[in-house]
DNA sequence: CTGAAAGCGCTAACAC
DNA sequence: GTGTTAGCGCTTTCAG
């Protein structure tokens, strides 16, 4: 139907501007919908438009105007529940405000997370989600880079720098009264993980203990179970080990969902029931939490809100704040399902 | 340090030239690690890089190559297990090959679907990997594309473009003659869901269909459960309401991993042990099953040969290849965890 | 309300 | 081996 004009796929606004018999600068106010057009104009226009099929490129559209509208979203791997989860609110927040997410995966890698900050080329995009779990505050603080940034989780935080986090430690001492309520006292922390470097793990422990003096309860260092790693057989193992060696608890408080599907696996292994001889609390109220039986009671964060308010604070950033690091503490909650439940006497 | 030449922040490749006092092309023959370049000429210029700060501007390499090196992944969503897989092994193949992985979440969306391969826009991605859920061959094939795309997944598979699923079929059949090795003969199968129009549960179907008949038994209409929707709670009605009516079944093949963990959850709400007297297999092989106590037997798609794969075909399309839409079927196997055993009577 | 022209920063012929 | 130059397709003053 149409001429052989359309050759080559490639339609320019000058071969619209060209068949409609206007500028340049005609076209570009149609396809932008400026408001002073003559309606006659603006349709002999958009009938070119449709006629030769053209598209804007959007590529030189950013070089011209310099803004990508483009974010990348820098995880460890976005198969992990949590990332995953993370990754579906930001998208979709991101659409929703008129950008397009660039994911990166760091695969815990150094190297791979100094990248993201050192960001060797520019105008790929216009700002940085980044949540790191390998480099440290004053590493990040460093290598500043030149692309607003907001930083996820709790790993590093410098003062430089906007970050958004749950209150961990809150969190933990909530958890922690939750299971202190159901007449739990040895309430066993799950995990200390060998090499973990992040700060998590810390600010978990630090309220799971102060939750616990508050309570009038002496910490027992043996129930901060140790693992070697974070999958769910380190975890498992964890727990059996403890089992083993004959250390008594009546709940776990699990830093991970992962970890409380371990917990759900050694103790049916065990032959000890959830939530009637024990209850555990999981983190991060993912997928695992919904899919497992019993279903998983677990402190949730609002990832709705991490996705937004990291989005808010990067959008600023991008428009040109240039004030000091802002640090966002998002929501949580605690859901409680099947695992946890008073302790009958 | 840096004299005050880096103040906007952006330096241009002809910076660098002016700096160094040789021509832009040499510049960037050092850029690209051009080989005919005098050591002495690469250091200088080199140098005149590093004291600028310069990084190339992608978009404007972009401009004037005609290539992004980016490549769009349309998922459905990426927070549910088997397309946060999907995306974890495209994301990190791609990124071997050189591209970035910008996604899109259709949300299951007809007009997020249409858009994607309507592709308004041109110059943004170099290709596309879609997984359709909502639009069908014939819509897909009309709409096609400007773009290089490669489909994913069971829905649409026009003729005109290149596409990579696993043999749903045979995938069923070799499920369900595991379970029938197992001595199990009332087999389940979960589920035949309200308002899916997607072809995989027909696919599946027919496969577990074929491969009853093959062992001599006739399917029976009653053991293919019916279900509201994808949920788990979905899932767990509709294996409640079977043991409710009174229906026998000794197996159940589940289209998913979700509705495996249902089958666990409502087996387990009816008193019938898994895998003692119910053997359960899932589909997919997410971190579902890795999770799950007992840990899920299920079909397992070779995700990282459907990324490979996909990726493959692309690049091919990306290189110009014009032929018609190619066909590939990745692998699958079945991975025996502890849903399944052999019926003992 | 519309047109002309100067870039955005880089690449790729093609000379030298 | 290195330098010149003409674009890539769009936006955006600035005139008219």
């Amino acid at each position: 139907m149409a001429s052989g004009s359309r050759s080559a796929g490639r339609v320019r606004l000058k071969d619209v501007a060209d068949r409609a018999g206007v500028s340049m600068k005609t076209v570009s106010n149609v396809v932008h919908d400026y408001e002073f057009v003559s309606p006659q104009m603006r349709e002999r226009v958009q009938a070119a438009i449709d006629e030769l099929g053209y598209r804007p490129n959007l590529t030189a559209r950013r070089l011209a105007t310099g803004k990508t509208s483009m974010i990348a979203l820098a995880l460890p791997v976005v198969d992990q529940p949590y990332y995953a989860e993370i990754a579906r609110y930001i998208g979709e927040e991101a659409e929703r405000r008129g950008y397009r997410i660039i994911v990166e995966q760091t695969l815990n890698g150094v190297e791979a997370e100094r990248a993201v900050i050192r960001d060797r080329e520019e105008g790929l995009v216009d700002g940085v989600i980044f949540h790191p779990v390998r480099i440290g505050t004053l590493e990040i603080a460093r290598l500043r880079p030149g692309t607003p940034i907001v930083l996820l989780g709790e790993s590093a935080r410098p003062l430089t720098t906007d970050h958004v986090m749950i209150d961990n430690t809150q969190a933990a001492r909530d958890g922690v009264e939750l299971l202190l309520a159901e007449n739990r006292s040895r309430i066993a922390f799950l995990a200390d993980v060998r090499g973990d470097i992040t700060e998590s793990t810390h600010l978990r422990l630090l309220g799971y203990q102060e939750a616990l003096l508050t309570a009038g309860i002496q910490p027992d260092p043996e129930l901060v179970l140790r693992s070697d790693g974070f999958t769910i057989e380190d975890g498992v193992a964890a727990i059996a080990a403890a089992i083993e060696r004959g250390i008594h608890f009546d709940a776990v408080l699990s830093r991970d969902d992962t970890f409380a599907m371990a917990a759900l696996r050694a103790l049916q292994a065990a032959g000890r029931s959830v939530p009637d001889e024990v209850s555990v609390l999981g983190w991060d109220d993912t997928v695992l939490a919904h899919s497992s039986t019993p279903a998983l009671s677990a402190i949730s964060p609002d990832k709705f809100a991490i996705a937004t308010t990291a989005l808010d604070l990067l959008e600023d950033r991008m428009k040109g704040y240039e004030g000091t690091g802002r640090h966002r503490i998002a929501p949580y909650t605690i859901i409680e399902r099947g695992t946890t439940a008073a302790l009958q006497r």
